[in-house]
RNA sequence: GGGGGUGUAGCUCAGUUGGUUAGAGCGCUGGCCUGUCACGCCAGAGGUCGCGGGUUCGAGCCCCGUCACUCCCGCCA
């Protein structure tokens, strides 16, 4: 018999009821009666409850003593347990192992954090005992579904002729996007390597190599501060890239994954069937408020100045008179006609620092729908009843009002359309995983502080406009033009959640040169930074594009939680610490000389 | 860098208008218990009320500062 078990914890049933076994694993629960004592005894795979009888004195004596979370190795006959005994909830149930020699393997002290019956406790006290806390039924199974949807992945991806390539971890500081996280050169004084970021532009060379399509469970490194939704420092992506491919070339390739992906583990829960939508940038703005829509909300905005230009609602009239930029939008909100919901919003819309919420609700009144509430009043029935035919509203729904510059109130708006149609309950909201593409994004932006036109995603994008015109463009005289490009760019958005940007990517030099000297650099800087690449770009590069799922993401909507560390093995705190490893920590000054690096402590205030 | 929330026993939390010795459940320790599976019953230990200062006859409670954790904004091509 094997040293430590002939079976795991999840195994036994009736069909073994006879056989001598031995098993090991953790003393998860212990109930003693005195003159008889259960342990069940849990392992990865289960739990298995084992009964000690004093007429096995040795045992007996054992299992008293030993304490919670200890490890035990126990030996004796699998006994069938008489039908009022039998636990319907436990695969095992059926049966039980009469010890008869136990040993404990690794004593347990009391424990610091409880692992049986999952009691919530304070975050820094799971990160320092993180693997307590990942015995722990619910963070053992939400991490094991991660290693199940990376596998998955590997195979679907592989099924689809992608391989899989490592790029470098120690690499070079790149310009744009975010903060690098830098590590110094021993060999060379005072420079630096950085962590990717992500393999961007290692990923466009494989293709410039002709491996014509890639992918990686790629590591990514931001020295940026984190969200629930964003770990801080590292995180992980669907790495993926494909040459000789135009968007939905690259589209197709990834939706049916995806959804695979989605239908496999997502517990029965509704995937949308793809082609996934596609939502043009521009669009989402105006009708969700969101570059990454919630598509469960049945709500879409509409625009609805006429209604308020030259009213009898002050307020808007005036600014929609004194500006052009100035539109009013509408947010419906149907079933959410009372007052008591109104207010509550306009309460809700001053608490995040806005003047109010304006809005109308409409209600039955002799036979007739009338709107109620100060603007309505004050606009007078007419125009009450355009807006309500507009937006199609009936007795007892509402409607909310924001006036301004769009780019002002756009965030603002998307929000308010979160919180009422969350806040609704009677609204049927859609089930399962809504998948979208958001596509055209701009270009370029304007970028107020530099007073400057500057990329608005990713500067390797591909501009959706005609090179040889392209080429032509002047900064200064097609402002307007460059300002309202798109380029090859889109967003894979689920439920809300952003999982990924992609892009048709930039392929050819004198595109590049001219993308980048639109956005203010010149041709040395571009030389300079992407040397690499574009020096690719001048010995036959295919034209290729791909994008980059963040795996993270995806295991938490699989896993139906809404923060990272739920599916990460061993997550940072908040403040980018890790309480278990006592990262980051100092390092000897031996260590520092090494590496001609001088620590200077910041001054305190 | 900024804003919000939280901080009372190991944990989750209660603690009245500022007033006697700060409580409960879980956990822990000891005892009892032969069919439990959230076992049950009895007893016990366990507190710098995050920390520092202030107001007050008196502070867990009020004020100021600070620290920790967390959520958000900025940031994240």
């Amino acid at each position: 018999m094997h040293s430590y078990r002939s079976h795991t914890c999840g195994e036994l049933t009736k069909a073994q009821v006879g056989e001598t076994v031995r098993l090991s694993g953790w003393v998860h629960r212990k109930r003693d009666h005195g003159g008889l004592l259960f342990i069940d005894l849990r392992d990865h795979y289960g739990i298995t409850q084992l009964v000690f009888d004093p007429d096995f004195a040795e045992p007996f004596a054992a299992a008293e003593r030993v304490r919670a979370e200890s490890v035990i190795k126990v030996e004796g006959p699998v006994i069938a347990r008489s039908a009022e005994t039998v636990n319907e909830n436990l695969v095992t149930g059926a049966i039980e192992v009469q010890v008869k020699s136990m040993e404990v393997l690794s004593p347990a002290e009391e424990l610091p954090l409880p692992v049986f019956g999952e009691p919530d406790y304070p975050e820094d006290t799971r990160l320092r005992y993180r693997f307590l806390d990942l015995r722990r039924e619910t963070l053992h199974r939400n991490i094991v579904l991660r290693s199940k949807v990376i596998s998955s992945i590997r195979r679907r991806m592989t099924d689809e002729g992608f391989m899989e390539f490592q790029t470098p971890i120690l690499t070079a500081s790149s310009p744009e996007g975010a903060r690098d996280f830098l590590v110094p050169s021993r060999l060379h004084p005072g420079q630096f390597y950085a962590l990717p970021q992500a393999p961007q532009q290692f990923k466009q060379l494989i293709m410039v190599a002709g491996f014509d399509r890639y992918f990686q469970i790629a590591p990514c490194f931001r020295d940026e501060d984190a969200r629930a939704d964003r770990s801080p420092g590292e995180f992980y992506q669907l790495d993926m890239e494909m040459s000789f491919v135009e968007q939905d070339d690259i589209f197709a390739a990834i939706e049916p994954v995806l959804h695979g992906l989605f239908e496999e583990f997502g517990n029965g829960q509704a995937v949308t069937p793809y082609p996934f939508p596609r939502i043009p940038y521009a669009e989402a703005m105006r009708k969700y408020g969101s570059d990454k829509p919630d598509l469960r909300i049945p709500i879409e905005m509409e625009e609805v100045t006429p209604h308020f230009a030259g009213s009898g609602f002050k307020v808007f009239a005036n600014l929609i008179a004194n500006d052009p930029k100035v539109e009013v939008w509408a947010i419906p909100a149907p079933g959410g006609g009372s007052r008591a919901f109104c207010d509550r919003m306009n309460a809700w819309a001053q608490g995040e620092g806005q003047p109010g919420l304006g809005y109308i609700f409409f209600r039955e009144e002799g036979g007739e729908i009338q709107g109620a509430g100060p603007v309505a009043k004050n606009i007078g029935p007419e125009r009450t009843e355009a807006i309500r035919t507009q937006l199609g509203l009936k007795d007892g729904d509402a409607v909310f009002f924001v006036c301004g510059q769009p780019k002002h109130f756009v965030s603002f708006a998307g929000q308010a359309r979160v919180k009422i149609g969350t806040d609704l309950e009677t609204l049927p909201k859609k089930e399962g995983f809504n998948f979208c593409w958001v596509v055209d994004f701009p270009m370029y932006e304007w970028d107020e502080e530099e007073k400057k036109i500057d990329f608005s995603h990713n500067p390797f994008s591909m501009p959706n406009y005609p090179h040889e015109e392209f080429v032509k463009l002047d900064r200064e005289k097609d402002a307007d033009t460059i300002l309202g490009m798109t380029a090859f760019q889109y967003d894979i958005v689920c439920n809300g959640i952003e999982l990924s940007s992609g892009a048709v990517r930039n392929h050819r030099p004198e595109v590049m040169y001219k993308a980048f000297e639109l956005a203010g650099y010149d041709k040395d800087v571009v030389e300079n930074k992407f040397g690499g690449m574009l020096s690719a770009f001048k010995y036959g590069a295919p034209p290729h594009g791909g994008l980059a799922p963040g795996i993270d993401r995806m295991v938490m909507l699989l896993a139906g939680v809404d923060n990272l560390r739920e599916v990460t093995l061993f997550p940072m705190n908040q403040q980018a610490q890790d309480l278990m490893m006592q990262a980051p920590s100092d390092v000897s000054n031996a260590q520092l000389r090494e590496l001609n690096i001088r620590v200077v402590q910041p001054e305190k205030k």
